[in-house]
RNA sequence: CGCGGGGUAGAGCAGUGGUAGCUCGUCAGGCUCAUAACCUGAAGGUCAUCCGUUCGAAUCGGAUCCCCGCAACCA
């Protein structure tokens, strides 16, 4: 049997989750709910978490006279919270700092250097606590981090260093073997770019300077590097040197990420695969930036930045949900538009499927006609909208979510043109009338197959209530 | 020449070589079962500009102009 695995970045708990985090996450989700139906819930696995090593939540949880330990579990439960009032349905939310990751990130860098990919290097550098990152005179622009604005660290320490140049070729040949690898193409320069000037890598820090890490095997005075010890959390969510039948099984992992994250996920992580003698990640989907209404990247300063606990509030989860997989680009940056998301819902949930549904429960009712008989659907029809599903699924399995989302709704507006063409309400021949409604009432199940990924409560409503012959409203218009 | 993304109907977007599409909005008509919903038709674009490749370009190449991201929160 086909597996499916799906991983979301995980998210840094050093602040609240935001809107963008929430795209990530409603992508993930619509794609395990698609793939959980078409492959069954016990061949899916999907897979979050938080990252919580590194400087930055170590000195954030002095400043707030915390323990790190304390400051990552207060934000570790934030981001559970945040999936439940989201309705992510996730199989296993992965936290760094739980003792089996200690032990499986371990295993990982053994792995690594038992492969030779793993030595020790002075190292004299600038480095950026923002970036979590050393940098070169270059890289400063009047002695600061151009990205951070701040002075660097001098640090002037022995580190582990990861081989990462060693997989250089290998990497841009399995790129150049596998072009439809990452999602979407237009990234596919930016990454070969990057991996052309691919360096070591420099993968543990001080443990006297930084006390908030994972030991470095055999070697107590280091600690690892927060991305080095974070990205393993993919595999070891599987059952990475613990359980190899799991790993196996699930192995090698579908991932979603934002596009700051492509050289990470891409090059890095993939580079750290191989040494590990792990296959590469099967399939990339790196999603766009959520933008402001005015079209700029979101900003306090500005004051531009719109919260998922807002929006929830305003609209509920189902409308903030279906705005941003159906209407913004799956794959592109997008304006967040609040009345273009009053817009969508209105005319696409409300009036076209919504009332859809209504209307054919309504005549099938008044009509005394029954429906919900799947092998009386006359074939002509049926044919129709079997094209129109497998199209969909299609569509779906590419992770073209917002092109799905489309074709499902064009599918509804058939049905519309088809229940108006037909006129069931004027139409005498009771067999023609039960019929028509009989179709409809197929049609209008697939619709609701369909949509159940992206808007799975109001899914679930929507079948019962055709079940059981209840007209119901569905979808409340926004004002 | 720092890196990258983008400029397609009023708005938001699809469309990577073959007669310009989708949703919303607007206008006109129809229907009346339904959440003033539904259906039909229409108006509206020289696909930023220029040059080139090609039988043919929104789509490939070059140049130019403009917008956006690459400081903090952060996907």
């Amino acid at each position: 049997m086909t597996k499916f695995y799906l991983t979301t970045t995980l998210p840094y708990v050093n602040a609240a989750p935001h809107i963008g985090h929430a795209l990530e996450f409603f992508q993930a989700d619509a794609i395990i709910r698609f793939y959980r139906k078409q492959l069954g819930v016990e061949n899916v696995f999907f897979n979050v978490g938080t990252d919580e090593h590194g400087l930055k939540i170590y000195e954030k949880a002095l400043a707030e006279n915390q323990t790190p330990k304390e400051y990552a579990d207060f934000y570790a439960a934030k981001w559970q919270e945040f999936c439940k009032l989201f309705n992510i349905n996730y199989d296993n939310f992965y936290r760094t700092t739980d003792p089996a990751h200690y032990k499986a990130a371990q295993a990982f860098w053994k792995a690594c250097d038992a492969k030779g990919d793993i030595y020790k290097k002075k190292y004299e550098g600038l480095y950026c606590v923002g970036c979590e990152e050393f940098k070169t005179e270059k890289d400063l622009v009047d002695g600061k981090c151009p990205l951070h604005n701040t002075v660097p660290i001098q640090y002037s320490e022995e580190n582990y260093f990861f081989k990462l140049s060693k997989y250089k070729e290998e990497l841009l040949d399995i790129y150049a073997k596998n072009k439809d690898k990452l999602k979407p193409s237009s990234k596919y320069d930016e990454l070969i770019n990057f991996i052309k000037n691919i360096e070591d890598i420099s993968i543990s820090r001080l443990k006297k300077n930084l006390p908030w890490g994972i030991p470095v095997p055999g070697d107590d005075a280091q600690v690892m590097y927060v991305w080095f010890d974070a990205l393993t959390n993919y595999a070891n969510a599987v059952g990475y040197s613990t359980d190899e039948e799991k790993f196996k099984q699930w192995w090698p992992v579908t991932q979603i990420f934002g596009p700051d994250n492509l050289r990470f996920q891409c090059a890095i992580w993939q580079g750290m695969l191989l040494s590990a003698g792990l296959e590469p990640s099967k399939k990339f989907l790196c999603h766009g930036t959520i933008l402001g209404p005015d079209g700029r990247k979101m900003s306090k300063t500005i004051g531009n930045v719109v919260s998922p606990f807002d929006q929830l509030e305003k609209f509920g989860y189902e409308a903030v949900r279906f705005y941003m997989l159906s209407e913004l680009p799956t794959y592109g940056d997008a304006a967040y538009l609040e009345p273009d998301l009053k817009a969508s819902f209105n005319s696409k949930l409300a009036d076209n499927f919504g009332n859809l549904l209504n209307r054919v429960i309504h005549l099938a009712n008044k009509k005394e006609a029954s429906i919900n008989n799947a092998d009386l659907v006359e074939p002509e029809f049926k044919k129709e909208v079997e094209n129109r599903k497998s199209k969909i699924e299609n569509l779906y399995t590419d992770f073209d979510i917002k092109l799905a989302c489309d074709e499902i709704f064009q599918l509804a507006e058939y049905g519309n043109k088809y229940i108006q063409d037909n006129a069931p309400w004027s139409e005498k021949d009771s067999d023609k009338v039960q019929k028509v409604l009989n179709n409809l009432s197929y049609l209008i199940s697939t619709v609701i197959d369909l949509y159940e990924p992206i808007i799975p409560t109001s899914c679930e409503n929507a079948r019962n209530a055709l079940k059981n012959n209840e007209t119901i409203i569905l979808f409340k218009k926004f004002e």
